[in-house]
DNA sequence: TACGGTTGCCGGAACGTTCCGGCACCCCTT
DNA sequence: AAGGGGTGCCGGAACGTTCCGGCAACCGTA
């Protein structure tokens, strides 16, 4: 005796994960009626529903990704890119883990694209739905693939590039620096010098801009520096101890670079001064290198992980159309004031 | 007039990628020729399959992963598992890099499982060829379910629990502690003490055989400390304040866990000793704290990408059925030594 | 000439899913 | 009783790939 549609139902072969013609036969249904109560789409009984519920619940059965993807041309998945340079920093790492957990709370996978990736011209796009750029530097040939490709893109800070991503996450770099530069400034600096990166990020940009301005409007002399990208601490301490032999009259030194305050940190001390005392110290990017320096050394957190998880999860809305494309969202920032300027 | 084979050939949809459907047909073949020729793998005469392979260039063909893995049920793309309490770390950053640069080399995608994922039990495993765990402890319960899985897994640093993963990669901590133990003898101290982590990592408990070990076969006391796994830097100097108290003895601190000794590194000076003095310093993990450090920390360097990359090779190697299941590489690694520990 | 073996190519089924269209049934209204 | 509309379910095609089996054509030998 044949229950109906068994006909169009083949024997499952064990070993091989349950489908959902497994499924279907062990709820008496047809396929349809099993794909319909699992994703809540057709018209299916209360019943039957539970029915396919339980049966799947049963058998352990999880949908065949590439057949899904196959058939609707969804991945469910994205791919996030980081750039060579910033691999080795502190923030990267929780940007990471920021987008892997939200995305994975969103049902989506997240598949890494290094900087060997898609080296040549002409390499076919990532098969994904989507692209989490991370600081990208309009220099930088593959950003400006992955930008071409037409899928929706987010990017964490903005892009320089003549290309618009579908979304941005940006932190509002020039509130944050302008609350460091106040701080200082109330815990009586009144000279405050920026050691900045010569990367042409978003960034970096704006912090140069935010502290020119400041130096403005207060009055004060403009005093620049800027170290080259990847600058070794031996490098970033020249800078320094220069900085300070050519202008006496620093009171604060702001740094920009991950990790740079505390590569300088001895060699202010060496000049001489008080780290916390007659000179202030602080660093654009928090880290542990701030928080086990001695002093402690106040810094902006950037929330990396914040960052990244709200990537996800834009990239996430805007894939389900409940948030249109050319949306900017800001995130806020945190300034932990450590011993190095509680002067 | 009929090619041969077009009624078998829909016409194209301008718009969506190129099928191989429409490679065929641009190379007056079939599609089974046209899969052949691309893959190299049936009888294909060579003017043939230079025709398809030109034809597929010009028409910028990429296969459709999902189709090819629904079909052969090979997803090329391997799961890189990390736990949470190590997400913060440097060495973390380097090693993903590793991997996803090794693996991308060979032509595999890899996902990122954050500890979010696969909260509940019941879940079912990722959709992936092969997975590499990062450091595992057998007490994660997402170690444990991947290991269960069946899938082939490779993982960084041995694993304690019963299960055998199918490859390891390891780095020669017992060489390496060894020989930082005998550079500091060599730099004139006597009495080394370990300050440790509590984790139960194969990585830490190694760390303390040896460094036991090393004590008795030198006749010196054993003295060790164990910090909780996520110490703040305040916690790690009070213990850093107790040891030098209750030891007096002690002429050399060396620090397990990831960036410690940068954090205790004020302590001691506070307690009136002198780094790289009358007091060496060294660390079990190299990050960019201790090169920057004043004075510079001698450190054990894990080359985290090395080892990362050496997982993602022997994955591909046993995937591919080059290596035998079982297999364990051990990688050397480097001690770094700086000023901290040159007496 | 006949014939076994090789070479080059092809048709078509299968992988597991989604979804369009259709069919039977029931209920309500006229 | 007839008809219209809604409900619950199903058959089967399609997504793009791989690969089994087969079929001509050709070559060499008997």
């Amino acid at each position: 005796m044949a229950t109906p549609g068994s006909a169009a139902v083949p024997a499952p072969r064990p070993g091989s994960p349950p489908t959902i013609a497994d499924v279907a036969r062990a709820a008496a249904v047809s396929k349809t009626t099993a794909s319909d109560a699992l994703r809540g789409h057709g018209r299916v009984s209360g019943p039957t529903r539970e029915a396919v519920l339980e049966a799947a619940r049963r058998l352990g059965y999880a949908p065949n990704r590439s057949a899904r993807s196959l058939r609707t041309s969804v991945t469910d998945t994205v791919a996030l890119y980081f750039p060579e340079f910033l691999t080795s920093a502190e923030y990267s790492m929780a940007f990471v883990f920021g987008v892997a957990e939200r995305a994975a709370g969103a049902g989506l996978n997240v598949t890494l694209l290094s900087s060997g990736h898609l080296p040549q011209h002409g390499t076919a796009p990532p098969q994904v739905d989507g692209l989490v750029l991370c600081d990208p530097a309009p220099e930088d040939p593959v950003v400006r693939r992955l930008m071409n490709t037409g899928l929706p893109v987010v990017t964490a800070e903005r892009y320089a590039g003549d290309q618009q991503p579908t979304g941005v996450v940006r932190s509002d770099h020039e509130a944050s620096m302008t609350e460091l530069l106040d701080h200082l400034r109330d815990s009586g600096a009144r000279r405050p010098a920026l050691i900045a990166s010569e990367a042409t990020s978003d960034w970096s940009l704006t912090l140069q801009r935010t502290h020119a301005r400041w130096c403005a409007d207060h009055g004060v002399p403009l005093v620049l520096r800027k170290a080259p990208v990847g600058a070794t601490p031996e490098v970033l301490r020249g800078i320094a101890r220069d900085l300070l032999a050519q202008e006496p009259g620093t009171d604060a030194v702001v740094c920009a670079p991950d990790g740079a305050a505390a590569a300088v940190l001895p060699e202010l001390r060496a000049a001489g001064r008080t780290v916390g005392g007659d000179l202030l110290l602080a660093s654009c990017v928090d880290c542990s290198a701030m928080r086990t320096a001695e002093p402690a050394i106040t810094a902006i957190d950037l929330r990396p992980r914040s960052m990244g998880a709200e990537c996800a999860r834009l990239l996430c809305e805007i894939l389900s159309g409940r948030t249109p494309p050319g949306t900017v969202r800001t995130l806020p920032v945190a300034l932990n004031i450590r011993a190095s300027t509680r002067a």
